[in-house]
DNA sequence: GCCAACCTTAAATGAACCTTAAAATACAAA
DNA sequence: TTTGTATTTTAAGGTTCATTTAAGGTTGGC
């Protein structure tokens, strides 16, 4: 699931985020009340994890220009304040559940698993780069009309790589985001993705190539510049 | 709404009965386990508002015992227990909400209607994917002119990707579909599944197979049929 | 030409997955 | 309660395929 958490507490903020992203959901965060509000606007997300005191807009005040605009994303509200007309105001207002600050991660992992069980339409977000599109829940590969699936570490790469197209990555770059920063992998390794990757690419002709750096890194690119 | 209130404290039940028959809502009480779970069996009600300690099943008890019968009536936890084990056990075993007694009226109504809008879910009594119909109370499996019983596992777990057919679902997923977050079955147990809903499909002839994601998960699909 | 960085490929390894049969468990009938 | 049957769990061995390793080849700067 795709889930928006607005939490002004950056520590509690990055805790959700990570718990919610060992539980495969993508997670995007905000910490200020119109941002939240802009980036939840579009109806993008599958569910949307709220605190309540937030800086400019409240969670109560986003949730009703949510609701207002028609759009009906599940909230959950988490906040510190905990008394029962809170709890009630928000409910009524449009909001879904509630959850109370001290919370114990399992129980913020039912409640998610309870709220996405109804938002099933979910959208298959991808990564596209010029003729490139990039499923991120089945790993294929996709440019015009011929699809390739990656495999994991393919992934990681491919999707570092179209998420920062614009700048050149480091062969350390790219071992700590695809092997970690504590594995003992060797340039090579990167070298050999590199290959495979780029072999895939040729494959599926597409316009996209990826450069060396010599000495540097790699980066993305296009082919025949005219 | 027709709501089924399962409450042994006679004049908490009275209380809760009155409260909603206000709102215009159909009360109907029940004061065991046993009586309850008859009455909650057929079906009929839009909510059911569950006491978890009651004389001869629980709370708990009628919410499995209604779930492995396929009856999703949304059920609302009302409970003085109020540990974090409680609530996370309440809604994994598949209840949708929880309330701690004492409660507030205002509360109640709250989040009684947050359900009573999330129960628009049609009742169906097949799902039906490409050449294939699983009966749901019967838990037959058909396709064309073939048909094969399930078992109760294989239900869970075919009847979860019929519902989902476009998504990629992991192991984990499945196994806390199936089995419960809390159970200790591993990815084994899936892939066990995996291969006898797999024998089942062929055996009926049926164009639809379960594609492996290696790392991934798994998903539905059909045989290329060119 | 020489060296370091990089590329490619094939083989070895290991993790993920599949299948099957036997053991354990649940459940209903006798 | 006992017995028989269906279902679920466990366990083991086999298979496949992603990843790692390793070796030899290529490129580009000095």
């Amino acid at each position: 699931m795709k889930i928006l958490v607005v939490e002004d507490e950056i520590h509690i903020a990055e805790a959700i985020k990570e718990l919610l992203t060992k539980e495969k959901h993508h997670v995007h965060l905000e910490h200020s009340g119109y941002d939240a509000y802009y980036e939840a606007s579009n109806g993008a997300y599958d569910l949307i994890i709220l605190d309540v005191m937030l800086p400019e807009l409240s969670g109560f005040d986003i949730t009703t220009k949510l609701r207002n605009k028609k759009i009906f994303t599940p909230i959950l509200f988490l906040t510190a304040k905990d008394t029962i007309d809170d709890k009630v105001y928000g409910l009524n207002i449009g909001g879904d559940d509630y959850l109370s600050k001290p919370f114990n991660a399992a129980e913020l992992i039912a409640r998610v698993k309870v709220l996405g069980r109804r938002h099933q339409e979910v959208i298959a977000d991808e990564l596209i780069y010029e003729d490139l599109r990039l499923n991120l829940s089945t790993f294929v590969l996709t440019c015009n009309d011929n699809s390739i699936p990656l495999s994991q570490k393919e992934f990681d790469i491919l999707s570092y790589f179209l998420k920062n197209s614009t700048f050149v990555l480091s062969k350390d770059d790219i071992l700590s985001k695809a092997w970690g920063y504590y594995s003992d992998a060797i340039d090579n390794h990167v070298e050999v993705y590199i290959s495979f990757i780029r072999k895939k690419l040729a494959h599926l002709n597409s316009i996209v190539i990826i450069e060396t750096l010599r000495g540097i890194g790699y980066r993305l690119g296009t082919k025949n510049v005219e």
